[in-house]
DNA sequence: ACAAGGGTAATTGTCGACAGTTCCCCTTGT
DNA sequence: ACAAGGGGAACTGTCGACAATTACCCTTGT
């Protein structure tokens, strides 16, 4: 049995609407799937239908098949010859496989980071770490918040290593994969008082410009991390 | 003035004729073009001529265009919107921001590999190395091949991991950008002979199954040669 | 001579249609 | 009842054409 999705609101019609310069209807549409993708409203694993995406979102086949080769591109889709596109299956083996990949890179941006961030990122990013300890410490925010905050984090990190590279492969494809096991898992993690913790040690270490100690920390954080989710695996 | 590439020789159209199953006419026109812009034959930078390209392989834009945005995401193309395709420039910076990228992937890769690898595969790996040491030191093949033979042990070692996504990274896109600067730099490496000393203590240490050390050993060995070509870019 | 402006040519974005393949269901035979 | 085979529907791959945007060149004015 083919799961074929359809989610009609009438939200995503709207944005099409939005004939910005230097903006085609591909990058619309993209950036709408993708988000479809993430929040689990289009269902990992299953198959998409070209002739029903592009009937829903009004545009042809062409334009519908140039945002879904950009999403094959991020990760997020797969493609087989004469098949189609599906999205990618999010198995426990490769939300490992993505910490690992994660633990190794993220180390080598917050090691750059630790070289490149100016005293006013870094300012901000101990700003960010403030506002983020006191909707946690409200408990005003459910997990879902701190999560999104934990994510920002990082990414400001890896925008700070200055390297290119580094923030395509982690920002623009890698975190995008991540957000969608978050709200595929729902991971409400218990350590959110440690992960508060490490992130500050990490900002220290940055702040004295101590690269080699970042890295480890960093590595430290993210592997932590993939232990929790583990454990957590193995005790279902 | 614009550059815009155009190389006629007739070998590429046999390709097209074989009409394999399951193999696309995107899938080959997708790989040649990409086999052409690693060897030099289109030039960085330079911008590519959707009409004249799908002339030349006597295509249909929509058929190139499917093979370009696939190169688009390997990182060999950028794309402007309602400007087109060009070939991405390789600066030096970029060239080192790739050796930080590989020196954390293919650290983390190795540790994984002295995990993972089989016994066979290890052997394999030896036997290899060999051949490329007698190839060497018989002075036989130039530089060039030695290069592509140490491609060759660092995809393996990737292979060895086990890990899908290390290996999409590597092997499917960041590999081809550093075979691009081998053929556009035309790397002969003086360190030839320590790398192979250098490759020879990572075999050990995977077939000790020592995670922690290959690791360190694979991140200095790249490292080394980040630093090889920083310190000849310097005396240019 | 040079800068600004406009108009034409070329290129990219988008569309709908056809061809080839795959999928699904139904028939058929044992 | 079940496996194998066939035929039709749906889908993907490919094509050529039109619309929108960009690039180039030529004119014009100072």
């Amino acid at each position: 049995m083919v799961k074929c999705l359809f989610i009609v609101d009438n939200n995503s019609l709207q944005i099409l609407t939005n004939t910005s310069p230097g903006i085609t209807r591909a990058d619309t549409v993209f950036t709408d799937i993708r988000q479809r993708i993430v929040e689990g409203n289009i269902s990992t694993g299953s198959k998409l239908s070209e002739p029903g995406l592009a009937k829903y979102y009004e545009i042809s086949r062409s334009t519908l098949r140039d945002a879904l080769s950009r999403l094959e591109g991020c990760g997020l889709l797969e493609r087989k010859a004469n098949i189609g596109y599906r999205v990618v299956t999010l198995s426990t083996e490769q939300l490992l496989e993505v910490f690992r990949v994660r633990e190794s890179l993220e180390g080598m941006a917050c090691r750059l980071a630790a070289q490149n961030m100016t005293s006013t990122q870094i300012a901000d990013l101990k700003h960010l770490l403030e506002v983020h300890n006191q909707y946690e410490s409200l408990k005003q925010g459910q997990a879902y918040i701190q999560e999104e905050g934990d994510l920002d984090f990082h990414f400001r990190i890896v925008m700070g290593s200055g390297n290119k590279l580094l923030i395509r492969l982690l920002c623009e494809e890698l975190y995008y994969l991540v957000r969608m096991y978050r709200y595929q898992f729902g991971m409400a993690s218990p350590r959110a008082k440690r992960a508060f913790s490490e992130h500050h040690h990490i900002i220290q270490a940055i702040e004295d410009k101590d690269g080699e100690l970042a890295e480890i920390l960093m590595r430290r954080h993210i592997s932590a991390s993939r232990k929790n989710v583990e454990k957590r695996m193995n005790t279902l």
